[in-house]
DNA sequence: CGTATCCTTGAGTGTGATCAACATTGGTGG
DNA sequence: CCACCAATGTTGATCACACTCAAGGATACG
């Protein structure tokens, strides 16, 4: 018998008993509540006493320096978490801003700390999602630290599909990207001006478009040689148990 | 009585018994080993089947592109553990490598996994690890996106004197950093030409020096004031219990 | 309408990359 | 012991990518 065999049946229950707990942590996530476009959900530095669940809508984790300098360090998509990790902390490392006009669910920090100290597989879970999370900032990194302007920009297109897909839109609502281009700048470490060229190149190219507003993604494939992308890093990570209809998109 | 110091309540007891199961797990990691530098203790894209910590030298998680371009995501100190959340996936997302030689101690992933399902205060531990991790990887984002070479650098060397200190070293022994110029260029993503002319900035000003290959911190607090450092975004995330003297201004 | 936000484009500048050469060190094998 | 090689650090010259500054156009909003 394969020791390795072992282990990946012990990681697929870990997984699916994961998967079936994120229910339970929605579920705990009872205040339903709107915001607008650029409201702030939690600023740096505050105390965090909330856990969010983004039910609809964009929004960013990110860090400012003190001369305004700002870098977006994630997006947070429909379907994803935000605050979970801080509140394990006294500080939050990050603020959290809503992008588009945001829908959320959330709960108070302490519901969340009892629960967490009373259930063994939220923990499990929340280590999960904290495993996922980091996957998805070390790739991050390799973006702003080793790859060219053109190279970012359209892996962060195919990044952004794969996880709307992921997180349960069609495909055609997964194309379309509703972000400032100094929203692009401020993730991917460059001007507003160069995000602005950067992106003209893609669109001469026609593998991208902007109508009204929006980012829309036409060559996938094309995309995604433009961005070297290495496949399926992310493939591997889902978040939600891959239900028909897991989210409310 | 005031929500928020219930809540800080019990964040404080989560943290300490997370401290006394981080002994637990440094307990379950019998094996001890030595590695030479260079030596690869985990290879991009392999299956994980073991958890390290790391009891002397330095290491390095990397990721790398097909053309060969390297991006250095994190340093492994001694006291830090590497191949923790990989053990929840499939596939390692990143590459460990040794940079000095290496003392290790591990333990087979299967271990950590049945473990991980038997105790509650394991996971918690788990997840507040994957916590101060991201915490570091957000400041290291910040750093590559937004911060000038010569910021980037100092920045990093500051983190890094913490981070010893914090993890046990004497301030004289903190202060000696093995790390080549190609290391550094490829955390900060920057050439290994442009990493020496920034050290050699540093140099002329007396911050650092460079004595028998080994980086020299000099004076801390110049160096702070060069990274515009932003004070205490470690100092509120011990991977260890806070021993009396934690701090260094 | 005036103001604000975002996108677009041009011009000039500078940070940081690349290429190349050389010094120094440490290790290896003849 | 010396010759050789592989890493690493150092420095110069050249060039390109990306930044800043600046100005104008489009759209939305009060």
């Amino acid at each position: 018998m394969d020791v390795c065999a072992i282990t990946n049946r012990q990681r697929r229950s870990l997984r699916s008993k994961s998967a079936s707990h994120l229910q339970a942590l929605g579920a705990l996530l009872q205040h339903s509540r709107r915001l607008d476009a650029n409201e702030i959900l939690v600023s740096e530095g505050a105390i965090p006493t909330r856990v969010f669940l983004i039910t609809d809508g964009w929004a960013i984790r990110y860090k400012t320096l003190a001369d305004g300098r700002r870098q977006i360090l994630d997006f947070l998509l429909p379907g994803d978490m935000a605050g979970l990790f801080s509140v394990l902390f006294d500080q939050t490392d990050c603020g959290v801003q809503a992008l588009t006009p945001l829908s959320i669910r959330s709960a108070d920090a302490n519901r969340i700390i009892t629960e967490l100290n009373r259930s063994q597989q939220l923990a499990v879970t929340l280590s999960w999602l904290a495993g996922s999370a980091e996957q998805r900032m070390d790739e991050q990194l390799l973006r702003v630290g080793r790859r060219s302007a053109g190279e970012r920009m359209a892996h962060l297109f195919v990044e952004l599909h794969r996880r709307l897909r992921r997180n349960g839109l069609q495909d055609s609502m997964a194309r379309r990207l509703p972000l400032t281009q100094k929203a692009i700048a401020d993730h991917l470490g460059m001007s507003q001006v160069h995000a602005n060229r950067t992106f003209r190149a893609l669109v001469r190219r026609s593998v991208v478009a902007l109508r009204d507003g929006v980012i829309v993604l036409l060559d996938l494939s094309e995309l995604a040689c433009v961005a070297g992308f290495e496949d399926a890093y992310l493939d591997h990570t889902p978040p939600l148990p891959v239900s028909p209809e897991s989210s409310c998109a």
